[in-house]
DNA sequence: ATAATATGTCGATTATCGTCGACATATGGA
DNA sequence: TCCATATGTCGACGATAATCGACATATTAT
């Protein structure tokens, strides 16, 4: 992942709107939420939300796929892993300080890596 | 870490010069890089780098002292680890898929959880 | 005090972004 | 086919952000 890639990943969640739609899509996994169904749970205009849903998207943080009618949006995990890794190994390598902590905090609740 | 200070972190970082002169300084730790000595690394006006850094350190990423007639910015710790620490809880909680390889990736060539 | 160096602030210009009404397209049912 | 539903696209407006010249402030040396 280079600079440019990644400054348009940030800039893809660096907006309320946007953020909250994905994180509401990292909770639903590859079940994904329709398009209009995004927009109410968010209050938010359709159009409004297509377009952020397209930035989205073209970041490389989320999907679609058609499901009759409705066009159903869920998380890229391949995008998002490599968003994150980036950021970490940035600073890992930098600064083990700052990512131990996070190692330390995230580990217990979540997932056990080498297992 | 509240929303919207997530917003504004991501925001911070979503720009090229910015995110470039972050990682410069995730590099050097707490010896930290004085204002006109990163405007020069990364061949970016005086004063356009002066707006930049203050964006960043609004964001609570870095910090700033003065040394004689310098002004050294470093990394702030505390500001990168929660901002991590938010987007990495985030994915976990929803998603140990995301997370789990990520860990692995980083653990072996940086920071040893647990020890 | 004066000058040189280092950085910050102000203000104006240009570019980009967020928003939303209006219209367009796609799907499925009557 | 005709209509309702679901979503996307276009265009315009207002808001915010990026950039940089000019000026202001702070520090140190002579």
């Amino acid at each position: 992942m280079d600079i440019t890639t990644t400054v348009k990943s940030l800039g893809a969640l660096a907006q309320e709107s946007r953020l909250a739609a994905f994180r509401l899509l990292v909770r639903r996994g590859d079940t994904g939420m329709a398009a209009g169904e995004i927009a109410r749970e968010l209050s938010i205009p359709h159009n409004t939300m297509s377009s952020h849903l397209a930035i989205l998207t073209n970041a490389g943080l989320i999907n679609s796929r058609r499901e009759s009618r409705s066009i159903i949006y869920s998380i890229d995990f391949g995008g998002t892993r490599e968003l994150l890794s980036f950021l970490m190994q940035d600073c890992c390598q930098g600064q083990p300080e700052i990512c131990a902590p996070i190692l330390d905090s995230v580990l217990p609740g979540c997932c056990a890596p080498n297992s």
